[in-house]
DNA sequence: TTTTATTGATTGAACGTTCAATAAAAAAAT
DNA sequence: ATTTTTTTATTGAACGTTCAATCAATAAAA
């Protein structure tokens, strides 16, 4: 079986099933041997590649993360018009992507939250993404509305989209895609409602 | 030291010692020593009135549900008028309660969050408490909408009111209870400004 | 033949639980 | 009021288990 340029296959199955692993039994019983079985190969590539379970577990958040980003990156690209309603709308679509909000991603994202709390290592990428989004958010809602007005309006928006997430992660029958996106939006459209912005909510198609 | 009634006394002084515990380390790292010496006895009594680590956790996550729905049912006794708006704004004001949203309670109550995804009895516990939130917001919002709209907008302050807890609890610098408070109750606004109930804001003091 | 990829038994550390021993208080007996 | 007995509370070393990491052995490709 071993062949050339095993590397980048390996890390590919390796961050899937771990976080399979974690969508099925948690990060707490996670462990090696269960990651290594799911991905098909012996517990001690992990540390070949990785240098260690937690070098598997950085990179794993960091993929998360990356998705996360291109899901909202691709959209925002993807507008015809540069208002401010079209590129917020954007990011909460990429936030309520079908293949971010279904499947393992979810509960992992959630696992890797609550344990961010206690290790300076995925607490800094965390933190790290979650300044940038703030930051696009407070830069769109700046173009129509005050400064102080804009970041309570990001704040508010990102709690939106966090709470969201969290229920629909513990909710047992999973995340209403649909209703969650309808919340979010609705919230938008009456952040910019009290600040003269009626671009309609007829922009972002289908929720 | 030995006397009589330690039971309760020991109880609290272990479930308080959790809390703190998880806290500063980390429910991964919150061993029993670590629990046992923070309470300042030995590891052995855990086993002895709790029955074993998992019963304490549990205990000690009964205890936070326990507080948390106090500290909302203390502020609805309280109300003076029976509208929609002030019960629901006492529900956010409960759920922000200072000695809630500070200290120990916060992270530990995130951890039990994210840990009852995969251990069955924490999320039955977490299940049957957020249904009766969720029931009582529903219930509230059906007095002055449509059932669908009400339903609706339950979920959606649920989420904000989660989202600004998780937001919180990460956050390096801590929940801003000002800022949570004022946001959830300017979206409970909004949700009820659509339905004709203007009942204004202001019933709500010092936010 | 050399290089690259992979295995899996072994090791050592850490954890929760157990339980015989202990110590203090309460109750009973003198 | 002492002393003795019983009860209750607590300890902490020992045990068995589980896990991540290691590394010499192996096997396939180059």
């Amino acid at each position: 079986m071993p062949k050339v340029g095993m590397e980048p296959i390996r890390r590919q199955q390796l961050i899937k099933a771990t976080m399979e692993a974690i969508d099925e039994v948690g990060l707490a019983e996670a462990t090696v041997i269960q990651i290594a079985r799911r991905a098909g190969v012996s517990a001690g590539i992990i540390s070949h590649y990785f240098g260690g379970k937690n070098g598997l577990l950085e990179a794993t958040m960091r993929q998360i993360l990356t998705d996360l980003n291109n899901a909202v990156a691709a959209r925002r690209k993807a507008l015809e018009d540069d208002t401010p309603r079209a590129h917020i709308g954007a990011i909460i679509e990429g936030n309520f992507d079908r293949t971010q909000v279904t499947g393992p991603a979810a509960k992992t994202w959630l696992a890797f939250w609550a344990s961010s709390m206690h290790k300076p290592l995925l607490q800094r990428l965390q933190y790290v993404n979650d300044r940038r989004l703030y930051a696009n958010l407070c830069y769109q809602f700046q173009r129509v509305m005050p400064r102080r007005d804009a970041k309570n309006a990001a704040h508010g928006l990102a709690a939106m989209i966090d709470g969201l997430w969290l229920r629909g992660a513990l909710a047992p029958e999973g995340l209403d895609a649909a209703e969650a996106r309808y919340l979010a939006h609705t919230y938008l459209d009456q952040l910019l409602r009290h600040h003269g912005c009626h671009q309609s909510a007829s922009t972002t198609p289908t929720y």
